[in-house]
DNA sequence: CCACACCGTGTGAGCGCTAACATCGGACGA
DNA sequence: TCGTCCGATGTTAGCGCTCACACGGTGTGG
């Protein structure tokens, strides 16, 4: 910087003024001083100017260790709304789904010195031992219940965990309402684990839509995200499904999940949707091309990513975002139909 | 670190060796000086460390802005490699696929001062607007082909590009062979795009294990990724199979392809693997339940991520870390037996 | 016509750390 | 016994930047 300043033939600081876009630098000063960083290539030092301000612009984000569909673009909308804010992303997996791994990328983003910290949590264990991390910066918990109370976000005791989701109980509830549309009654929910927050909200976006219509939930079948779990709760559906005994529709939690029951029907002569109508959710690379074409529930990942960022970054001015509803959207395809005829 | 000092009776530069462990530093001395940041909460200043030391302890991650399997799980395993070896991970996703996004990740990479950069760049293009960017730290380009000559790497310009990347034509050699072993001599190769490493790395390889056995390949399918073109290509080629005429094996670039194969054939009512047999290239998450259970090949993720971290850190150590073949796994499933006898 | 405000710019200090050198005491060999 | 070396620690000087303040010049109001 010394060195730019010497070439415009100012002080080092009308250089960081220049760089800082400081109003009081006259026109000509501010072009010569940038015709000299120019000239010398010259970059300016992120850790001295992080020593200095005590600010890093840098946020944390952790994410699972796996290669899921949620968290990989859910990653990637952060990413993308952070690097539009002048914000750095670092990130940190978790390789075991317990509050040690936790622990360990928030002390990792501490030691860093980051400003902030996103947690793409969909699990609520994993949320929880955010939870018992106080951390001395915001922390956003995202895809975790939309818990907190109204007037959450001013405890005297530091900065809160905040937390933002996309509607996934209003998803469940649009596409439960679909199947009701089409003439369903018996809709079975394949949910997921009854330990992520996702499958719970979709849980219960399905119950409130039957309920509402004075149709009875019958017990969802509970698995893990797999398709292999999926397929499992397929066989075991099949029998009933040709008997005209079983559901004539089924919301499973995921495309996975769809993907298995899929094969299932399909194995056991089974035709979707003619026989029994499935629903998926996040419409994943592919399930257009499931067999036949899945109708899911798209995740709106870059609504969340920015929405993300701008709460982190609110809180950093101490302003308080309010939450605000992210509901996903139903996309129709071809698994889904009308009930058939007895 | 001057509190720290007060507290365990030193001065602050014994702290520092205590952090940086340096040897000579008395063991009970070290033991005050443990105590004093314990009980004081004590956090090193990484921006004041970067300063000083004129290193950043950060690795850029450049990825692609969707979230493919492929992509995301190299970062995936490059996150945890590096955080091992004592480096934060700051990632850019590319917004389009060109020569501008590149460079500004690159920047973008720059001004924060990373130490190296590792850039996930499946695409020859994207590979492309690497090299034409002169970065003052070691560049690692992942999934590119391996064609630096043997004694490249010490170019008198600076820092090197490095590459490396799963040994995809091996993988298709081997996938390919399997199908010759089970008795197919028409293997077909549904292409993935021609502007893509592994694409045309995979088609070397089917070409090279059908030349070995005196097959003379038929021209590939040339798609991209998604499963619509696996489809398109699977109804394009429903008819010749049925007529005994097509090829009895089919070679898919990526799983998606093989889904997009699947539910061509499924939909002319054609059994795999007893009319043609099908394998893809991925092993993503669900292939196993797809109809029928798919035959692939596993990527080496894993191995990836902790082979580009040491090349990258190697680089900067001044030491030359010899390219590595690493080498994918076939995975068995139903997709594929004997060519049927007519 | 002077006091004051304000704009554009420069000066000095300090952010928290590490590198280099200085210092001190004890162990060792001659 | 003394000189020397080395291990353990302290002292000083930056790393490159921004902040707070100082300063001269111009415009405005009394």
């Amino acid at each position: 910087m010394a060195d730019v300043a010497a070439v415009a033939g100012v002080s080092h600081q009308t250089v960081s003024r220049v760089l800082n876009d400081h109003p009081s630098v006259r026109g000509e000063t501010r072009e010569r001083v940038l015709a000299a960083i120019a000239t010398l290539g010259y970059r300016r030092n992120s850790a001295a100017r992080a020593l200095a301000t005590a600010r890093s612009a840098t946020l944390g984000v952790v994410t699972t260790g796996s290669p899921l569909f949620g968290p990989s673009s859910t990653l990637i909308a952060i990413e993308g709304a952070a690097r539009d804010q002048g914000y750095y992303v670092s990130v940190a997996t978790l390789r075991r789904y317990d509050a040690d791994a936790m622990h360990d990328a928030l002390e990792h983003f501490m030691d860093q010195g980051v400003e902030a910290i996103v947690v793409i949590a969909p699990q609520l264990d994993v949320a929880a031992a955010v939870e018992s991390f106080r951390a001395p910066v915001p922390v956003l918990v995202v895809a975790a219940l939309e818990d907190l109370p109204a007037d959450a976000g001013t405890t005297p005791s530091g900065p809160t965990t905040l937390s933002l989701a996309v509607d996934q109980r209003a998803g469940a509830r649009t596409a439960t309402e679909h199947l009701l549309d089409l003439g369903h009654r018996d809709v079975l929910h394949v949910a997921g684990p009854s330990d992520w927050f996702d499958a719970l909200e979709r849980e219960a976006g399905w119950r409130e839509a039957l309920t509402a219509r004075g149709v009875v939930p019958a017990r969802p079948r509970r698995c893990s995200w797999s398709a292999g779990d999926g397929y499992a709760a397929g066989r075991d559906l099949a029998e009933a499904v040709a008997a005209g005994e079983g559901p004539t529709a089924v919301l499973a939690g995921n495309d996975q999940l769809a993907l298995g029951l899929l094969r299932a029907f399909w194995e056991r002569g089974l035709s979707v949707p003619d026989d029994v109508s499935v629903v998926g959710f996040d419409d994943v690379a592919g399930s257009a091309y499931f067999v036949p074409p899945l109708t899911t529930v798209r995740q709106p990942f870059d609504a969340l990513g920015r929405r993300s960022v701008a709460m982190v970054v609110g809180a950093l001015a101490g302003q308080r975002v309010p939450t605000e509803r992210i509901a996903p959207e139903l996309v129709v395809r071809s698994s889904t139909a009308a009930p058939p005829v007895h």
